[in-house]
DNA sequence: ATCGTAATTAACAAATTGACGAACTCAAAT
DNA sequence: ATTTGAGTTCGTCAATTTGTTAATTACGAT
């Protein structure tokens, strides 16, 4: 579990647009300050502080190898009350599934076979290809943050299915603010579908559309399309 | 889903005890010569051998992340078809379970629960720990391309179980030529046990083993571990 | 107003990286 | 028998990192 995070917290911070930032960011999960984490290194404050700032472009891994399995061991002499927490949080992930499809399949055709029922998007955009599709859960994904990054995969033109609607406003609102836009949005059992969600489906361009299969059933239907 | 990817390898990477070892596992996963891959990153092709020999003890996270994302690139200008199979689960038929532990067990009690027969393996190596396990076909896992990258989980510091053994040649040639070994290899059932088996796992200072329960005894075992 | 703590910045020496190119091994193909 | 391709090894060197010390800023709590 250790070593999952570890991996886990070195990956993002190699990757990160920022890798100072997201040093940081770890560090204040661990709830230490730059001369904690020092001591733990048997380094100077400035050290940490420069990384974190980025006056290092390019660290060494051997360093951020230090960096993080100083952290989780750090956590894992109090307890390993964070390490444990983070995987808490994983299992009640907002994502319930997300695939990438190989070929493109027509918006119409998923509809169909999803039995779902469309609220708004007019004819000429329902023949367009979508290549992968999300499952969320609209209230933990608002809750999350962050989910929005990994809402998408490597394709946009894909269809997002939101699970635990009432009205349908707060998705849409969600999308309507977020710079990238799926084709496809897909209320799960929604209660009633607000007027406000219609609308703003109209003004991105978005089909909407609604069914009453529940996720599992979704989710074997699509492990069809290819 | 490709930063994803980007983020696990780098992670991989990083943690890795030998990182040049897991650059190269993913160069051969993606099925790139030295070659090629430098010429992606607009190197030199020593350049790319010497990280891969672990002649720099600790290159910088620019380096590593030009490495995985100049592959994962190269993947999606193809057809993305590398980076797909990786988040394709379901269709891989040849992996029959594939889990983590949270913590490392010894593979001395590994072998005393699933009731193996120690075919090589000194003693120091035997308590060791590992951290997850891969449950696989033999057949399938050669004829099936790609499964390596599948075979290895979070941790190579893992057991790999191989059902639908004849003589054990073949799995341990096939892990013999990939870069990354497991810690322990079991055979499932095996009829006979070549020579050259046993002489490449020593060789490997991999643990081999074989064992007279199925599949599905072993997971049911197996289950235990946490 | 000042104290203590946390964080930031600058200047600097020693070590290491990142890249090249040339020479080399080892199979496999011509 | 030689050529080609893939990979390895290593000397070299500019650029960067790693770490130190010391000075500076920021900010609550006295």
């Amino acid at each position: 579990m250790q070593k999952q995070l570890t991996r886990r917290m070195a990956g993002e911070i190699v990757i990160s647009e920022k890798p100072g930032d997201t040093l940081k960011k770890w560090r204040t999960i661990f709830k230490l300050s730059q001369k904690n984490l020092a001591s733990l290194l048997n380094v100077k404050p400035s050290v940490v502080c420069d990384f974190e700032k980025g006056r290092r472009a390019s660290p060494g891994i051997g360093t951020v190898r230090k960096f993080v399995e100083a952290m989780v061991e750090y956590d894992r002499a109090q307890g390993g009350k964070i390490v444990s927490s983070m995987f808490a949080k994983d299992n009640n992930n907002a994502v319930y599934d997300i695939r990438e499809f190989n070929a493109g399949t027509a918006i119409s055709r998923l509809i169909k076979d999803i039995g779902g029922e469309i609220l708004s998007g007019k004819e000429d955009i329902l023949e367009r290809p979508i290549y992968g599709y999300t499952i969320v859960d609209s209230l933990k994904a608002i809750t999350t943050f962050n989910v929005f990054g990994d809402l998408y995969g490597w394709s946009n033109e894909r269809a997002i299915f939101f699970s635990g609607v009432h009205y349908g406003r707060s998705p849409m609102i969600a999308i309507r603010a977020h710079p990238v836009k799926p084709r496809v949005v897909i209320y799960i059992k929604p209660k009633t579908i607000d007027k406000l969600a219609t609308k703003l489906a109209e003004m991105e361009r978005i089909v909407l559309v609604k069914t009453e299969l529940d996720e599992e059933e979704i989710v074997k239907i699509l492990k069809k399309f290819n």
